[in-house]
DNA sequence: CTACTTTGCACAAACGTTTGTGTAATAACA
DNA sequence: TGTTATTACACAAACGTTTGTGCAAAGTAG
């Protein structure tokens, strides 16, 4: 297939050979072209295609009419440099690994290009120094507005200030800041915890065993509450016995179920707050040849993938990814659309959906129900 | 915590009010400052900052030091703007789901950052259309290069050529135009089949069926004729009955395994040319009482996460996703390096790697090995 | 017919860089 | 001492937009 032809090459720009001799390199039509050819000023020529209210109505038909002909393609960056702000949207996230993240980008880039937004992505790979490092790059990019998921050992956020500073909206999603006033859409985990144990407490189970992430982290002291709540409303004692903390990884969710399995008082259920700890322990619960759920059955948190494909499926919380990634635009859009407000920042919070599948369904229940 | 005070702000640019009367806005701090500052011209500092030979030590001392108290950021898009490029990489992929393109715009980034440039991913959500306006799109944005995985029914490659015409670096990844000379980057698929097909074979396998995807996809035709290859090298005449093809869905690969498995003359092995379609195969195999490995073996492509979560794990050819990213980043930066060359495209074929687990490790061979 | 508003457009100055050219001063060489 | 390199910097013109201001012509009200 030979090289496309650019027969207008020819009639544009004759003062001069072009700047490169570079004969594959095709100059980009700028407005001054446009202006040039209809015999009106740069000005009319940008006040058309922006439909400005001070152009008539045959000029600015005109203008885009050549317009069109000429495949103008308007150079965001001279608009850019002009207005102090671009079309790009900042986003900044610890990693693009497993499931959340990705999903989370997907959304933020559904929503942005439909805004007219593009989006750029950078990770912090769990550092605060590659942190700080992406939100300058951000801002030297001249975002309009940046998307933050910090990063797990962020402690001092002082280089967000400088994007507040400069009147850039900034919204956290899901790992956001603990002690700031700042604007977020994060996942209700409460709720989600509370779904999750109250589902397995209707399915009969009545000692039901936690497997908790990290205190110190908002989300996981969430889902445990989450669970806390649950057991309450159903009028059920807290055994801190059944309360096992690791770091969510599957090997110490294995280690967890084997340490459960082994209390005199047998459980009947699991609720982790991550799926990989509730996948350990459905191997090492299986292993032991404990029937799921029949015996015991088991939820996690995030439902990933693989969820649906263990034997038996993994019961799991849903995080809406995609609608937080929605969210997070949306909010940003109305950040932009109103005045900067130093105070009043907005949360948002979404809902969680319970996915119940097979390892959580008790066969009594299956029965009563016939 | 208050805001963030700004002391220097009092000094700088002392003539007239700041055009915003908005206190929360920070001003950034430009060339021109500095030069004022100083007492030396912008031309100087530019030059001071970009390391220009013609600027002496002891004058590129005091910007830099200058630069580093003032905090100066460069404005990008103003260099950008003036030199007819920017430090942004467009990446367009079909979607961020699944395991692959995550992986491999992660790979991007990271090679891209290091490179000292930022990624900015579109979705093309394998439609063409949307294909051709995100390319627009990276274009306006003024892109340094694009890195492309076409859409599934993408026939018509000519919004490519504005890219070309433009001077901008093109690569393709691991979906490449199937006609055009193009710069590419994509994994050695008729390695993988053969690398999956020789180590059943090697395990003692003499009947192996093969799911086959897509025949107009290039990816799914190499896979097999690694596969036949390896048939070949061992001798082995071809039964076409045992290749069956499909879209590689779970289902699909689940209904193959169905009829693989009413043959009179039994199979003894599986390598599907996706993950999903193995997975299939896998829950009807099992389903039926058929021991896997012990009378089938199974092996699939992609090494998706859950190949290592089922039971008895899959086997499994790695597509060496964040290498592809870095590969294609790389093959971006040499045609960044090198003047553009219109013919002599370069292509990048990466090896994959058989991951070998449970579903492949026949028994026999292991009593053999003892 | 005058005064005032609206409409339609042009002028020119920004935005913050980069870079070709000019030009002193100093150094090197004959 | 005169000629040529070299060093170190300044001037000013770009890059392609946006936008405040100015200024006619046309319309409207008195």
């Amino acid at each position: 297939m030979p090289a496309t032809f650019y027969p207008w090459l020819a009639n544009s720009t004759s003062m001069g050979p072009t700047k490169k001799q570079d004969s594959t390199t095709a100059p980009a039509v700028s407005m001054a072209d446009l202006a040039r050819e209809l015999g009106v000023s740069m000005t009319t020529v940008s006040r058309a295609l922006s439909d400005h209210h001070s152009i008539g109505a045959v000029t600015k038909q005109r203008v885009l009419k050549l317009a069109k002909k000429l495949n103008y393609q308007p150079n965001h960056l001279a608009a850019a440099l002009r207005k102090g702000q671009s079309r790009l949207l900042g986003v900044v996230v610890p990693y693009i690994e497993g499931k959340f993240f990705p999903s989370v980008i997907q959304g933020i880039e559904q929503a942005a290009s439909k805004a007219g937004f593009s989006v750029i992505v950078c990770q912090s790979h769990e550092d605060v120094l590659l942190e700080r490092r992406n939100v300058e790059t951000l801002l030297n990019a001249q975002v309009a507005g940046v998307l933050v998921s910090v990063a797990r050992n962020t402690q001092d956020f002082h280089h967000f200030d400088k994007v507040r500073s400069r009147g850039i909206p900034l919204v956290f999603f899901d790992r956001i800041p603990p002690t700031e006033q700042v604007n977020s859409v994060v996942l209700n985990d409460q709720e989600g915890g509370l779904q999750a144990t109250r589902h397995l407490l209707e399915q009969g189970c009545r000692r039901i065993a936690h497997l908790a992430g990290p205190q110190h982290l908002n989300i996981y002291k969430h889902r445990k509450q989450g669970y806390l709540d649950a057991l309450a409303a159903f009028g059920i004692p807290v055994d801190e016995e059944l309360i096992i903390y690791s770091d969510m990884s599957q090997e110490e969710g294995a280690a967890a179920a084997r340490k459960l399995l082994m209390l005199p008082n047998p459980i009947d259920a699991i609720f982790a707050a991550g799926d990989s700890a509730i996948l350990g322990a459905l191997q090492v619960v299986k292993g032991q040849g404990i029937r799921v759920p029949h015996d015991v059955a088991l939820a996690g948190f995030s439902n990933e993938g693989f969820t649906a494909i263990t034997e038996p499926q993994l019961t799991s919380v849903d995080q809406r990814c995609d609608e937080m990634g929605h969210a997070a635009v949306r909010l940003f859009l109305e950040l932009t659309a109103t005045p900067a407000t130093p105070f009043a920042q907005r949360q948002v919070v979404l809902q969680p959906e319970l996915f119940v599948r097979e390892s959580s369904l008790q066969l009594a229940t299956l029965q009563q129900s016939i």
